[in-house]
RNA sequence: GCCGACCUGGCGCAAUUGGUAGCGCACCACUCUUGUAAAGUGGGGGUUACGGGUUCGAGUCCCGUGGUCGGCUCCA
């Protein structure tokens, strides 16, 4: 019978199966008409086959799927009592939960991974046997969670579900030498051939709970995660990842630099940055503040508490209270007749800026001339969040937001929008930020929670996407991913390991405007409401600090950087030299210390190495002699016998360049 | 919020079966006066997160509170 083997025609015998096509044994699985399946399967007249090779994208998602049932196999040996819930596989990994009576605790992770050494050494067959729903039911009798699932398998199956497909259920045995069924999961496939195929290159990297099916209603299994790769160097080469993304972990930065520290006398969430963090955090500020200037902002203040009816009629006390903090309840005073003589109030720490923007809109009428009017402010918001997300400086209570509310006419729309998108870029460049994509959360269709009409919604989603596509970014849908009060666009920078983060939001309102009543004058005379868009560029500035942070692992470009350039004298006596020298420097605006302490220069070296500062400069003799210094780099580069002139220009210019040396 | 683990000088870590807190770095003093990542000697510093309990005796065991970490859920 005749094929198409990747692409070309074929003709092959009858009932042949993958195994019979590849023999290369680095094929571990094949597409069959786009379809993965396993290589034990019959090809059908006229298929068009594909082999999957173990280091591709799919072979390697296979190999961690068919891992993640040889630890689940490890598991219900070790654990017989236990029950399965899923196990997919995720990126560079994967995970099986388990419903155990007792919590895993690391002694156990070892032994599972030991087991499933085991097991992959056994050489147990992968074998795909499709059944009935009955039959399902039958062989998972004592799984309830896959019970759970086979009841599920025709309605609301999840998209890229690994336990059953729409297309039927199958099970998946591990099958011994001898013959005999050693485990059997419910499971849509493919896997790997054999469980020898799974190899050495795994390791069990944790475990926690989870709630079954992804809701807090339900109960919580164990879950365990593994990675799995196809060699062992690729399995070093992502535990070197792991690690160095560890070194650069902001929090550990931030105590080892002395940036900024969360003392459990305040409070969870709830940041101080001591002087060197402070002048980082200043110079970040100062900059914003220039370039906001620059753009047209105006720069406005609020108070960090209010009553509570400003958070009634924003509607957040109605939807947002579980995230802010509780009222200062300020009782109500009656006189004597019991009449009242003081008003009582709830005063609310503000979770957000908008409402007070609004309100400096509103103190007077505006006319169509002040528009787009772009209200700027750095507002110290506090939010309640739920203790178990609180992360260093990424996740907190209280922080200040970069935050900046426009009021715009709707045909001023499409500009005001564009202007800011390029804003907010320019920003993020500057901060050494280059590699962007952006992503456009829409409404979803018929969800009645969104506000506005579907005109607004269409014509302001249309204008955000053609913003989006101009900027030349890529730019990946997120629909359904709105607010229920506006489309929004928002920018996510990859750092220099290559992890995403979410940064600036660019955000449109209908709601407030319309709760607030906001208006303003046109050229007609007649009244108007504006469109007003949120936007902050570093989200906040805490959460910036901290990916910046981790973006250069705490090397600082030298603009940034708290200490600039540290003088090192060779001996003592050159001391004054480099003194005169950092002088000029200081008068420039640098800053720049020179290290007289009794230390060996070589111990100063590291010293200031490890505190990242851009600039070591040392001199001795020789430079005195000829009038010029060293220059040495956190990374041990150094340039020697340069001049003093050139010293100082190169200095300041990478300063004002805002480059990274 | 939920599940689990953890909390010892500023930081990183030790402390047999419960027996009365040590080390390195940092800090201070002195000696050494130095050419590209750690000189030497000496010294100070901890009611072991906090509050209870068990015990002759608790860093160690039990209970509670707070905090941290890893996930889950959440992030309007």
């Amino acid at each position: 019978m005749n094929i198409l083997l990747s692409g070309s025609s074929q003709e092959i015998a009858e009932g042949a199966t993958g195994f019979d096509l590849f023999k290369d044994r680095s094929i571990v699985a094949m597409l069959v008409n786009d379809k993965p399946r396993d290589l034990a399967n019959v090809i059908q007249p006229d298929d068009s086959v594909v082999g999957i090779s173990l280091e591709s994208a799919a072979g390697l998602e296979i190999l961690r799927h068919s891992t993640a049932h040889v630890m689940a196999q490890a598991v219900q040996e070790l654990f017989p009592e236990s029950k399965l819930g899923i196990g997919p596989y995720i990126t560079d990994g994967f995970y099986f939960d388990f419903d155990v009576a007792e919590p895993f605790v690391p002694e156990d992770i070892r032994r599972i991974e030991k087991r499933m050494k085991e097991l992959v050494g056994k050489s147990q067959r992968f074998r795909r046997v499709e059944v009935s729903e009955a039959e399902a039911i039958e062989l998972m009798k004592n799984e309830p969670y896959k019970l759970e699932l086979i009841g599920l398998k025709s309605e609301d199956v999840a998209e890229g579900s690994i336990e059953v497909s729409p297309d039927g259920l199958s099970v998946y045995e591990n099958i011994n030498p001898d013959g005999t069924v050693a485990w059997m999961d419910l499971c849509r496939g493919p896997h790997l051939p054999n469980t020898r195929q799974v190899g050495k290159n795994f390791a069990l990297l944790r475990s926690a709970a989870a709630y079954w099916r992804g809701n807090e209603n339900n109960k919580q299994l164990q879950r365990i995660y593994g990675t799995a790769w196809d060699t062992k160097e690729a399995l070093d080469s992502y535990t070197e990842k792991l690690e160095q993304a560890a070194r650069r972990d902001h929090r550990k930065l931030g105590t080892e630099l002395d940036l900024f520290s969360f003392p459990d006398e305040i409070g969870s969430g709830l940041a101080v940055f001591h002087p060197k963090g402070g002048i980082i955090r200043r110079v970040m500020e100062d900059y914003s503040r220039k370039r906001h200037e620059e753009a047209g902002y105006e720069f406005v203040y609020s108070p960090h508490i209010t009553k509570s009816n400003l958070f009634e009629q924003s509607g957040h006390l109605g939807w947002y209270s579980e995230g802010m903090f509780p009222p200062m309840k300020l009782d109500s005073e009656l006189d004597e007749h019991g009449a009242i003589k003081k008003q009582g109030a709830d005063y609310f720490l503000k979770p957000m800026n908008c409402p007070f923007h609004i309100l400096i809109f509103k103190s007077r009428s505006r006319s169509y001339r002040e528009l787009p009017l772009r209200m700027f402010e750095f507002g110290s918001v506090y939010r309640y969040e739920k203790s178990g997300v609180l992360h260093g400086l990424t996740r907190v209570r209280g922080m200040t937001q970069d935050d900046a509310h426009l009021f715009v006419t709707p045909d001023q729309l499409q500009e005001e929008l564009t202007k800011v998108l390029q804003f907010v870029l320019e920003l993020l460049r500057d901060f050494g930020l280059n590699d962007f994509y952006l992503e456009l959360s829409t409404k979803e269709d018929g969800n009645p929670k969104f506000v506005g009409s579907d005109e607004i919604w269409k014509s302001a989603t249309d204008t955000l996407e053609a913003v989006a596509m101009a900027s030349g970014l890529e730019l990946v849908p997120d629909p359904g991913g709105a607010a229920f009060y506006g489309p929004k666009i928002s920018v996510q920078a990859r750092d220099a390991i290559g992890r995403t983060w979410q940064m600036s939001t660019i955000q449109l309102d209908f709601n407030l405007p319309e709760r607030f009543d906001l208006e303003f004058v046109g050229s007609d005379g007649d009244k108007h409401q504006p469109i007003m868009i949120h936007r902050a560029l570093f989200g906040s500035i805490e959460r910036f600090f901290g990916v910046l942070t981790e973006h250069y692992a705490g090397h600082f470009p030298p603009w940034l950087a708290p200490l600039q350039v540290v003088g090192i004298p060779v001996a003592d006596e050159f001391g004054d030299y480099l003194e005169e020298f950092c002088r000029g420097l200081k008068s420039e605006g640098v800053r720049v210390t020179v290290d007289h302490s009794d230390s060996r220069m070589q111990k100063k070296i590291r010293d200031h190495t490890l505190d990242r500062v851009p600039f070591l400069i040392l001199a001795g003799a020789r430079d005195q002699e000829a009038k010029t210094l060293s220059f040495r780099y956190r990374d041990g580069r150094q340039i020697n016998d340069v001049g003093l002139q050139q010293a100082k220009a190169i200095i300041l210019d990478s300063i004002n360049a805002k480059v990274q040396v």
